[in-house]
RNA sequence: GGCUCGGUAGCUCAGCUGGUUAGAGCGUGGGAUUCAUAACCCCAAGGUCGGGAGUUCAAGUCUCCCCCGAGCCA
């Protein structure tokens, strides 16, 4: 069983936004989860290089676009590493051996008889690497979203036969789930119905790009070469490059995660040209929704960009993952806002799941010798909180499987509040000075260890690092959800348990494992 | 301009095929408690469900019109 998963490549142009790290991080979860569960999974992520804007920018910048690129991927894989992004790929389109396999790839197409000489003729938008469909104003016409002048371009490009797979497109899309959120659909519907139009897949006098085989003058169009970075990630890396051996190296991929802009370009143009290759289609495109700050767009021209270095210095990980997982249904339009932030963060993983351990902890500390209490009737896997536990546990499998962050996050909520609200009832702290009741008091807080420990192990996925401080604090291992190092893949499947935590294992000295956030000023 | 999706308590959202006093969490106010990270637990306030008209015994839930926001297309 192997799930392959990919972010997308986030063009090199600029460094690193808070949008790209949400992507990345949600995938991240998404691996963790799969890994946990036992399945091999291949994350990919890694940047797209080419095109005219990025040659720009560096030339702007006084760079080779070759130094410029280097240093941009570098900065993502400086952020994700310190995000502990746990991706099994890095790619590069400017790595020579992604160009190996353009060729390879562009052959086959060529050999179907999908490419055509075109002239493409019409005003282009460098900042959107793309032509615009007939501007009304005649004279300087805009971009309308860059806002930037348009270019007039005449030139001879080759063209992809798209029109070709109609047919196979408008079925594809038609294919339940293939397009998630299903909110997205239509939208793709729309275009594929209005009739599909060949699209050009090279530019002339581009030097920035990979040169395309048989036609002088001619590189890729950016787009083209970009999505194929998907295929090249799959490699091993000392391997020969052969197109045919993705087969055998996770392809085709069971999900691709991407912003709802390059929609089109993934549950579309991807597919088509992958069937002219004759490969087979990834089974699920997600598209996720934007970020806005404080209700605002985020961008340079407001100064109120959110960025992600900085997020993560003052906040940690946890924090931040726990919000935009938590707090934002995934697909949808998402709005950060600080105090919510705060305030979710303090109350969700500080006063309910991490206090909730602390008080337990300390009690069974103090009354049963730094020790897990015997666990009595506490053990016993029909306890009100063992049904609780296995509830969320359902939940938050569920949850996972089908993107549904959110859904996983209340679940584990969930058990964590009747797990406190059970404490509350029996109230050891009571029981314990009445005579007779250490039996009880001890199956109580048995009970609970336990609720915390389901927790902690339903929150690796999400918050590994959470989960493995907490697990410590229960004297337990924590989970290897990286893919990385050793690792037993059935370890967390086994640990939905009740009844794990053994009755006088030593409880180490408690320690908040969730600092509140206090932060004095706007981020 | 055409189409799509939203507009429900301060905030984030649930409310299936129309049916008793519209729900949850956070925030706010009060109470209780002391095991705990001034945490946990309990209770409460509060919303004419964007506006208007209509269908119906009955509409947040259906129809039409309008307003606002987001998006796709032209």
């Amino acid at each position: 069983m192997s799930y392959t998963l990919t972010t997308p490549l986030y063009y090199a142009n600029d460094r690193a936004h808070l949008g790209s790290t949400y992507t990345t991080l949600a995938c991240d979860a998404i691996a963790r989860h799969r890994r946990l569960r036992g399945e091999r999974v291949t994350f990919i992520t890694g940047c797209d290089e080419h095109g005219q804007k990025i040659q720009r920018t560096a030339e702007a910048a006084g760079f080779s676009p070759q130094a410029h690129c280097d240093a941009v991927s570098e900065g993502y894989r400086a952020l994700w590493s310190r995000w502990q992004i746990s991706h099994d790929r890095f790619i590069r389109t400017s790595d020579p051996r992604h160009r190996l396999l353009v060729e390879q790839f562009f052959a086959r197409v060529e050999a179907s008889g999908d490419v055509l000489e075109g002239r493409q003729q019409g005003w282009y938008c460098v900042a959107c690497e793309e032509f615009k469909d007939d501007p009304h104003e005649s004279e300087d016409p805009e971009c309308p979203i860059h806002r930037r002048p348009l270019e007039w371009r005449d030139e001879l490009n080759l063209f992809f036969r798209l029109s070709r797979y109609q047919q196979a497109i408008e079925e594809l899309i038609r294919r339940p789930g293939f397009i998630t959120p299903a909110s997205r659909r239509r939208e793709v519907e729309n275009f594929v119905a209005q009739g599909l139009r060949d699209f050009s897949i090279s530019r002339v006098d581009l030097p920035w790009g990979i040169p395309v085989p048989g036609h002088a003058g001619h590189t890729f169009y950016v787009w083209f070469d970009a999505l194929l970075g998907y295929l090249t990630a799959l490699l091993e890396p000392d391997e020969p490059v052969l197109l045919d051996t993705i087969l055998q190296r996770g392809w085709p991929a069971q999900l691709h995660v991407i912003g709802k802009d390059i929609l089109r370009f993934h549950a579309v143009y991807w597919p088509a040209m992958l069937l002219s290759a004759g490969l087979p289609l990834p089974e699920r495109v997600f598209g996720h929704g934007f970020l806005t700050r404080e209700g605002q767009k985020m961008g340079k021209s407001l100064g109120n960009v959110l960025d992600p270095e900085l997020l993560l210095e003052r906040c940690g990980r946890d924090a931040v993952r726990w919000y935009l997982l938590r707090d934002i249904p995934f697909g949808d339009d998402g709005d950060f806002q600080q105090q919510r932030f705060t305030d979710l963060v303090n109350s969700d993983l500080a006063n309910t799941i991490g206090n909730l351990l602390n008080r337990t902890s300390s009690m069974a500390r103090k009354w049963f010798a730094a020790a897990v209490p015997p666990a009595g009737a506490g053990g016993d896997d029909r306890h009100p909180l063992a049904q609780a536990a296995n509830q969320a546990a359902e939940a938050v499998n569920g949850g996972l499987e089908g993107l549904d962050f959110r859904a996983a996050a209340e679940a584990i909520l969930q058990l964590a509040n009747t797990a406190n609200g059970y404490l509350n009832d029996q109230a050891p702290w009571k029981a314990m000075k009445q005579p007779a009741q250490e039996a009880a008091v001890a199956a109580d807080l048995y009970a609970v260890l336990e609720a915390s420990r389901w927790l902690a192990v339903l929150l690796a996925p999400l918050l590994p690092e959470l989960s493995a401080r907490m697990l410590a604090q229960l004297g337990q291992e924590p989970f290897n959800s990286s893919g990385h190092g050793e690792q037993q893949p059935s370890d967390w499947v086994v640990a939905l348990r009740w009844g794990v935590l053994a009755s006088g294992a030593p409880l180490p000295d408690p320690e908040p494992v969730m600092q509140r956030l206090e932060l004095d000023a706007p981020l």
